[in-house]
DNA sequence: GTCTATATTGCGATAGAC
DNA sequence: GTCTATCGCAATATAGAC
């Protein structure tokens, strides 16, 4: 069974707007792709920003939706929630491999179409992190030299480099089934040393 | 006294590029900005390749220079010598505050001009970091659990994430004078406390 | 829903005058 | 070194036939 049109532009846009970006796609590549008519683009999404824009928000649904299962984690610890959180981040990364792309895309060029969009995800994610931080700290747990914003920059940092490099550095860094999994446990390891107080 | 007009195209260029990416920018905004005709930048710089390869040229300089005055640090211990690496990366964000835009911008998306110019630089950073902290796995100072690999990419990432996100986050983090210095000397601690073996 | 045909605009490059 | 003028091409978009 064949894709519907509309869902296999889509497929394709994405792989093409990720490894190339916004500017350097052009709708007859896409279409071309597809062996159909460049028209179809307009018919379907209304013109290549409406494409884009229909990309960009399959990619990014997960990313409130995950925040939103972080947050309701009352229960737990600041430890514990920013572990579930550093897992969750893998998590997303799994199910959308392309996700990091147009992220780092849109951070180093923000287009009139994503950057508002990409820059509302990262703030509230920031937010939520720099919450649980201070209440580690608040607690005890955390060292209370932190500043929470340069440490939040840290976290998000240290468990996403690895995927928004992965394109380059698969070329000389082996890769294993897991890797991403593995990664995500050692960098979340070295952080959580790194801001926990000495207690010994 | 006003810039030749090379080296004004060159900035301009250099400021267009970083902000928009390469695609994004025409030549004939270049020259408009620079009031000056279009044909200069096939006089100066052999067309619109020529031009962005220039200004990567320039961007890119820096790092293999500091890689090779980190390398020249025979007589330190690995920490000493991943802190002094660590404070290099501070003072090449300093002096050139649009190098990270370029850097990411090839990740995620690389052009024929740069890609592997860019892949070449990092290639011998991870190279470098994962010596040191090979060295120091081996003399006991860094926990034997580390893999190597993936510490380097959490280095490079926990060092970098700062300024690539920076024209993003700017708009709601507050910026302070040396907040990349401050930044840094807090992401290198939490870093190094969380790969220093226990002594307590 | 998909096609053809066409309108319009902007791109990079360059020959040749000054 | 800088300009004008122009070429050739590819881009997005859309009206209208099927």
């Amino acid at each position: 069974m064949e894709l519907a049109t509309r869902e296999r532009l889509l497929d394709i846009a994405t792989n093409l707007f990720a490894k190339h970006g916004y500017n350097a796609v052009s709708v007859r590549m896409v279409t071309q792709k597809a062996k159909i008519n460049v028209s179809a683009i307009s018919y379907h999404f209304k013109g290549k920003d409406g494409l884009y824009q229909a990309v960009l928000e399959h990619q990014l649904k997960l990313i409130l939706e995950a925040l939103e299962v972080a947050k309701n984690n009352k229960a737990d610890s600041p430890l514990e929630k920013l572990s579930f959180y550093a897992q969750q981040v893998a998590v997303i990364h799994k199910k959308r491999p392309l996700l990091s792309r147009f992220m780092t895309s849109e951070i180093a060029n923000p287009t009139a179409i994503g950057g508002a969009t990409i820059e509302r995800h990262i703030a509230q994610s920031y937010q939520y992190i720099q919450e649980l931080l201070q209440e580690g700290i608040d607690k005890g747990v955390f060292k209370d030299t932190l500043d929470p914003i340069f440490a939040s920059v840290s976290l998000v940092g240290i468990l996403n480099f690895y995927y928004i490099t992965k394109p380059l550095t698969q070329k000389f860094i082996p890769q294993k089934l897991n890797s991403g999994t593995e990664y995500n446990k050692q960098a979340l390891e070295i952080y959580l040393k790194g801001i926990l107080t000495e207690n010994c």
